[in-house]
DNA sequence: GTCAATCATTCTGTATGCAGAAGTCCAAAA
DNA sequence: TTTTGGACTTCTGCATACAGAATGATTGAC
């Protein structure tokens, strides 16, 4: 049995959507873990209304499963689906890659190029927790400067979910490195307007954590390994 | 004030939900038109709570808005939105078409030459309502061929949003010849096993409706059409 | 006559209670 | 010892009730 959470402001649905995301994202709740809506409402300090809002919300993005009358549980995410959200993301990113070589106007450019020149600055003093963050607003800043809305929207959405997962494997070793060189190609494609080589090299440095943490899972689990190896055989 | 709906099972959230989709998709709500938790209630002889439920799933996919304290609207789609979204459909459809030419297995292929023929028929009829169905069936196929859950849940969950707004572009003169020609095309790059020939003609398929749907809404209202081709021009 | 402030109405957000369904555990029989 | 049946417990899903906030109207003042 938990303790009630003492610390944290008021509890109200939007605020407790944000927390449950974090603890599940963080992996604070173990996928598959059930989530009891009157033990999260205890905890929490509220009633099982907003509860079961924030839940439904989560459910609709897909960190955890609701199946009626069967509660709600920790969204499973098998190493194969994992990949095949990294692939998508990389068609994402790769589009808004694109449209920010297009349409980058100097404000946008001048954002990207200062993400950028932090993350750098965060690679050089070789601060993973650092340059995770400034990796996040760099990519934010090419999203931005995409200027398509509807897109920016829906990679956020799934950067959102595949935040816990990239951090990680920029502890792989020289991963930081690469990553920094990858940008340095985007920027420079940006900054040449030339849209397909931004596209090009966007989806190659998203994918390539795909690929990564596949690797990860190998050195962890043969098992779940294989499983995943096989999507790119399979029938 | 409505009649309280007399027809249709009985209402639960999940059906609830349902109803409100269609309802809103097919225009039956107008966009920017309030939704009253009570009044919803009222009409679908349920309390509030499964509505709030279904609205903020609703909210959750993007088809209304929900505002904390000022409530619900059907979300107003701007043209250039819907331009954006076509954008973003096509490229996921292009994947879809990519991973099944590579991945196609005979099952898969006899599905989509199948519905590949219903096309044909109905194309060859004239019967546009038929051959909006034989579409959707043809799509979804190549889309199950592909093999790559997530990528096939997303490019659902959009296809859904879209759905309305492809029906319409069909009714273009020539469109349904041209679309079918199209489809050839797709039909053949799968079965060559050419993944990035099947990906260009996918999505050129499906940019070229959001295309028509641009000169669509130039015939109809001048002003919204300027501002979507903004979009492309924009800094 | 116009603008602003206040009040009333309405709707949202949350709490609680109840009924029904699903899961579990134990016992009895094969 | 294993399997199956049933009862019990627990949890979900919905209904209802209440408090607080937002919107609109009305009235008063300038």
């Amino acid at each position: 049995m938990h303790m009630k959470e003492v610390s944290g402001a008021r509890c109200t649905t939007r605020t407790l959507r944000d927390r449950l995301e974090e603890l599940v994202l963080t992996g604070a709740f173990a996928p598959g873990a059930r989530l009891e809506e009157t033990a999260l409402a205890e905890r929490f300090g509220v009633s099982r209304t907003p509860v079961r809002e924030a839940l439904a919300q989560l459910g609709e993005a897909g960190l955890v499963v609701i199946r009626p009358r069967r509660g709600a549980v920790v969204a499973a995410l098998t190493p194969r689906r994992l990949i095949e959200m990294f692939e998508v993301m990389a068609e994402l990113e790769a589009m808004c890659a694109r449209h920010a070589a297009r349409r980058a106007g100097g404000r946008s450019l001048a954002a990207i190029r200062r993400t950028h020149e932090l993350c750098a600055s965060a690679a050089r003093t070789g601060d993973v927790d650092a340059y995770y963050y400034e990796n996040e607003a760099f990519h934010e800043a090419i999203r931005a400067a995409s200027r398509q809305d509807f897109l920016v929207e829906q990679a956020g959405a799934l950067q959102r979910r595949l935040r816990a997962h990239r951090r990680h494997q920029l502890r792989a070793r020289d991963r930081i490195a690469a990553s920094l060189a990858e940008h340095d190609a985007i920027v420079a494609a940006i900054e040449a307007a030339d849209g397909e080589a931004a596209a090009a090299a966007m989806r190659g440095h998203v994918a390539v954590q795909g690929a990564r943490f596949a690797d990860m899972l190998a050195a962890l689990d043969p098992d779940a390994a294989a499983e995943a190896a096989v999507s790119d055989a399979a029938v």
